[in-house]
DNA sequence: CTCTGATCATGT
DNA sequence: ACATGATCAGAG
């Protein structure tokens, strides 16, 4: 009987239409009820990475387990992908992780183009099998809602432009800078057994980690949102005029260089400010000339499916920041997690911030300094390893329940890149408040120094 | 001057 | 009433 159901490959499925008829059956499953080879019965708290996978190759599509270059289902070079997602608290539905794709082999990409990559090729079409993640249960019970025949051709200008840029950090020989929010879609992440694993490069004797392409988490998100239900508000010929979110912001600013912020403003908006300056002027600014950071999906596609924020920031005469640069307020249950796992690992891995810069003339204040210049920047591998020093810092803290052992500025520890500032209002005592009531009046700040580091 | 906790202006 | 992005302003 057995040898009835493992069938060539083949023979399996001939056409895409046959392939997705099949697949609809899975929706509404479990991993438990598809699950003919038993292989979740013994499943470790750590689970095998990849397993789920494996139990849809085997007990659903009967195919014996694969562990060979070739794409699942051969014939119509298809890959299969089983991926997770989570719903938010407010309902809406968000890729639990980057989807990792293959290896990157330094030393073969420089010959390569994004066309003739095979690592790449095997993955450009791919049907991704979507179950719902849910940390209180077992992996056999989490249900699977979904499914999408995907392409990665639809958005192959993006894809192309980031595989430039990871080639050519390589052909720079920074391969060992690589970070994940270097690109859009495309991510250069970590894949190695240990974090202290090392690899060669060709135009460097630094050794580096190993990295994979993956597609990045919010591009996850983006597709599984485009397929379950709201499709992207469908863009106009522009789509691909601009393929990194900097070039987008460049070119919205660019006739505003040099002018002071105070000018901009009244350019904009047709109104005069005297003496009185908006403490958020810079804001104003970019959320008319840019968008809104929640408005910007709709403006552009490379907006929803990527992580970046704009950020302003004041800048001196001789290019350090006058500020350090904040972030969105934590919460004690921010810290629930171990840092492999949290929210703030996975922000600061894959988010790009586009810092407006307005600099300094003769020591003016707010108001009156001028647009200088867009950068970008992204965090590599050593700034997460002192953000996880701080994180864990604060999670010890909450653990002990002991608000001295908070990483505050005054009580850091050497050479701290992320910091924790007060943001209350008046009369707060806020870091007795975060830690008494969890009334969410601490944030994350970077440094002036990593900051600097970053723009120069 | 820089640093760091405090506070503001806006939008929902 | 509060979260957010950002700047303010006193201490050192």
């Amino acid at each position: 009987m057995k040898s009835n159901i493992i069938m060539d490959k083949t023979m399996k499925f001939k056409t895409k239409e046959e392939l997705l008829e099949y697949t609809s059956n899975i929706v509404g499953k479990t991993f438990e009820e598809i699950d003919s080879e038993h292989l979740l019965e013994n499943e470790n708290p750590k689970r095998q990475k990849g397993l789920l996978g494996h139990v849809v190759e085997t007990g659903f599509y009967k195919y014996p387990r694969n562990s060979d270059s070739r794409a699942d289902f051969e014939e119509l070079d298809i890959e299969l992908k089983v991926t997770g997602y989570v719903k938010n608290k407010n309902g809406s539905l968000r890729a639990k992780e980057r989807l990792v794709l293959s290896k990157i082999d330094y030393n073969a990409i420089v010959d390569e183009t994004f066309e003739s990559s095979h690592v790449l090729g095997k993955c450009k079409n791919m049907l991704i099998i979507w179950y719902e993640y849910d940390k209180n249960k077992e992996a056999k019970d989490f249900l699977i809602t979904d499914y999408q025949l995907y392409d990665m051709n639809k958005d192959k200008d993006i894809f192309i432009n980031d595989f430039k840029i990871i080639k050519g950090k390589v052909l720079a020989g920074k391969a060992h800078e690589l970070s994940e929010g270097d690109t859009s879609y495309l991510g250069a992440c970590t894949k190695a057994r240990t974090s202290k694993d090392r690899t060669t490069q060709p135009f460097s004797d630094i050794l580096s980690k190993p990295r994979a392409y993956s597609l990045k988490n919010a591009y996850m998100t983006g597709i599984l949102r485009e397929n379950i239900k709201i499709p992207l508000k469908s863009l106009n010929s522009s789509k691909y005029e601009f393929k990194t979110v900097v070039e987008f912001v460049s070119h919205k600013l660019k006739p505003y260089f040099g002018k002071t912020q105070v000018e901009i403003l009244e350019d904009i908006t047709g109104k005069i400010y005297g003496e009185k300056i908006p403490k958020n002027i810079s804001k104003m600014i970019s959320d008319e000339l840019i968008g809104k950071d929640e408005d910007l999906a709709e403006k552009h596609e490379l907006f929803a499916k990527t992580n970046f924020i704009i950020k302003n920031l004041p800048v001196q005469e001789n290019g350090k920041p006058r500020e350090r640069m904040s972030f969105k307020t934590i919460s004690l249950s921010d810290f629930d997690d171990d840092w492999e796992d949290s929210y703030w690992k996975n922000y600061f891995e894959e988010t790009t911030l586009i810092v407006i810069c307005y600099k300094e003339v003769n020591r003016s204040k707010n108001g009156y300094r001028v647009l200088s210049d867009v950068k970008q920047i992204t965090f590599d591998e050593n700034d997460l390893e002192s953000f996880e020093k701080t994180y864990n810092q604060i999670k010890k803290a909450i653990e002990q329940k002991d608000i001295n052992l908070l990483p505050t500025p005054s009580n850091g520890f050497k050479n701290q890149l992320l910091e924790i500032a007060p943001k209350g209002i008046k009369g707060d005592d806020a870091y007795l408040n975060f830690f008494k009531r969890d009334k969410t009046k601490v944030a994350f700040m970077i440094s002036k120094k990593l900051l600097y580091k970053k723009l120069i």
